[in-house]
Parts: C-alpha cells; structure tokens; sequence
DNA sequence: TTCTTGTATTCAAAAACTTGAATACAAAAA
DNA sequence: TTTTTGTATTCAAGTTTTTGAATACAAGAA
C-alpha cells in the first residue's frame, strides 16, 4: 500500500494541509501517478498522526474547524527511507476496456471503434496535461538537481503512458479499419 | 468494476469452473490486464450465480466438493453488453515506483539505479512472457476473425505496456547516470 | 444579489480487495 | 515412499477504496 507512503512523500517535501495533499492528488502527482479521495487522504493523515509518522499543527479559523499543517516526523521520514529501500513490485494494467478484448464481438465493431476513438482524445489531451506538469523540469534539463530530476523522470513516465495509449489506439483503429473492410 | 464484467466476458466464450477462471486471471488475460485472487473469483461468481447471470452445473466429484462449470445466461449477456456498450473511463496508473518521484532523494541513488533496473529487467520478462499469449494470433495476423483480433489487440496493449516500461527505465537510467557523474 | 467555485474538514456505509488458512484428492517428481 | 505440484472449493478477518453526504465561510462571477 503506497498511499501512506505517497501521502508521507508528499510531507518529506514541504508541510501541507489535507486539502493541499488532496489537492496534489487529484492534480499534479496524482494526475499520473496515483489518485485519491479527500475522504482517503484526511482518514490517512489521521492514522499517521496516530501512529507518530506526521504531527500537525493547528491555525484557528473563525467560526469553522481548525486548519491542520502536517509535518512528517523523524519517525515517519524513518518509514519512508525503509520503504524506498525495499523493492517495489510493478502493479497490474486493470483497465476496464480490456473486457473488449475478451468480449468486443459480442458489440458492432462501430461501438468498439467509437471507444477507441474516444480513449485516444482522452490520452491525447492528458498527454497535454501532464506535459504541463513538467514544463518547468523540461526547461532547465541540463541544471536540474537530483531532486528535480526524479520528479522530472516520474512524470516522463506519465507522459510516456499516455502517449502509449494514443499509439495503440492508432494500432488498434488502422487494424480493425482493415479487418472490417474485407 | 470490471472484475464482474470480466468473468461475464470469459464466460461468454465457454463455460469454466471457478478454478479455471481464476487461471484466466492468473496466467491468461490477467498476467497483461487484470488480476484477482481465487477467492475474489469464487466470492464474485456465487454473487453472479445469485442474480441469475450465470448458472452452474455441479459435477459430482468422489470424495470431495462438487466441481461448478459456470456458463452465462440470457441475463448475464444482457449485462455484459450493456456494460460494453457505455464508454469506460482510463483508470490510473497506482504505482508504487511513482513515490521515487517524489522522495527519490532522500536514498542514495545507487538505491534507485537498482531500482530501476530491477524494475527494467521485470518489465523485459514480462514482455516475453505476454507476446507467448500472443503468438498464435500474430502468426495468423491475416485471417484473423474479429474475436481473435480483438483480443491480439488487447495482448498488443499488454505488450506495448511492457515494452514502454522498460524504454522508460532506460531513458531514466540515462539522466540518471549522466546526472550523477556530474 | 444570488450562484458558483474554492478552501477546509469530517462522518458513515458499502463495495472491493488482500491475506491467510483449511480441506481433499490425484499425479508426478524426488 | 515422501514430497511437491496441480486441481478444486470455501471461510474469515482485515484493509483499502468508493460513494455519498454534511458543514461552513470567502471570493468572484452572473
């Protein structure tokens, strides 16, 4: 389970609220990498602060609930270090639309043509998005420093995913294009 | 949630026993695109079995547990084409390497080089071992009725993937490398 | 002025998934 | 002969994730 280690990476690099962690999520690293719910990401924070992996400090808003900046711990930075030494094994693809694949006959190859058609907009404007992520890192490759670098190379790997995903559509269409015009 | 919707799929091509279907995802389509536990696969079959998608017929076995070889029915057709029919969404990546991106600088990097290339040399496994699922289809790449091309596509997803896991972990490999002798 | 969007947290229930184990026999390998 | 591997199903507990909602205020847009 990498959440807790997401989450614990996350406050390695500055002290966030759970909204800002939520935040991170759902757009940057999280929009390649790894998705997850407010409602995850606070439970999470919860648990770590009670395991003594975080602490937070708590700024008084007028008139509603407390602000919490979490900060990780030497305990937590502890755990992470453990964890980014053991190896990691690669986790399975779990796309819905590989049902198509077992099961796309049993549809017109018109609807399975349209759902390629429309997963390769997807990617496509995902490629964008996620290439925005790294305009930055992009830009000054040569000086980047360590910690840059590695951010810069994971979200490669998303860009490159995506950009995968578009390729294939375009395999998948040219060749049922042809199959079904014999 | 496909899992449902893929055993649905499976069985719409021939009736399996909860073992065999557990094979599937093991071995078969689940090394490339989904994986679940035997238990989850049984768990998920009694459930479909209870809403009237599949039916089984129990072989008596001597001496032990009857064996089931599940078929789909009318209703459980009717499911799984309605769920190809809606478009489905891309799920996320969920990759535990993906916290190298952010807290990669906390370790050494000879600790993430070894990553990587373990990773790099997994990924070149699994490429060999996917394009073996694929070899009667890509022998065959002409004549290939819908179904069968259907489901090399999907293999050619599970093999791309793969493939582009390890250009990642080279290209990476590469900054990395010239990164450090600076 | 009202509506929407953004900031910020929490609760609760259900669904899905993982982990670990027990049972039982056949066949092949050591 | 004993051990391992493969076939075949089930139970139970725990963790993780999803789904849906409630609360509350600020700021900007319509």
């Amino acid at each position: 389970m990498a959440l807790k280690h997401t989450i614990l990476a996350f406050l390695s690099r500055q002290p966030l609220s759970g909204y800002d962690v939520a935040k991170e999520f759902a757009e940057g690293f999280g929009s390649c990498f790894w998705k997850a719910s407010q409602q995850q990401v606070y439970a999470e924070l919860t648990k770590l602060e009670q395991q003594g992996k975080v602490t937070y400090e708590a700024i008084p808003q007028p008139g509603r609930l407390d602000k919490k900046i979490y900060s990780i711990t030497e305990q937590g930075q502890q755990e992470l270090l453990d964890w980014l030494t053991k190896p990691c094994e690669p986790s399975a693809i779990r796309e819905d639309l590989g049902v198509m694949g077992l099961a796309g006959h049993l549809v017109s190859s018109e609807v399975v043509i349209r759902e390629i058609e429309r997963r390769r907009q997807l990617h496509l404007e995902m490629v964008q998005q996620v290439k925005n992520l790294d305009e930055h890192f992009a830009k000054h490759l040569d000086s980047l420093e360590l910690k840059d670098l590695y951010m810069h190379l994971i979200i490669r790997r998303g860009i490159r995913y995506q950009e995968e995903w578009v390729a294939w559509c375009d395999e998948a269409l040219g060749a049922i294009a042809q199959a079904v015009k014999q």
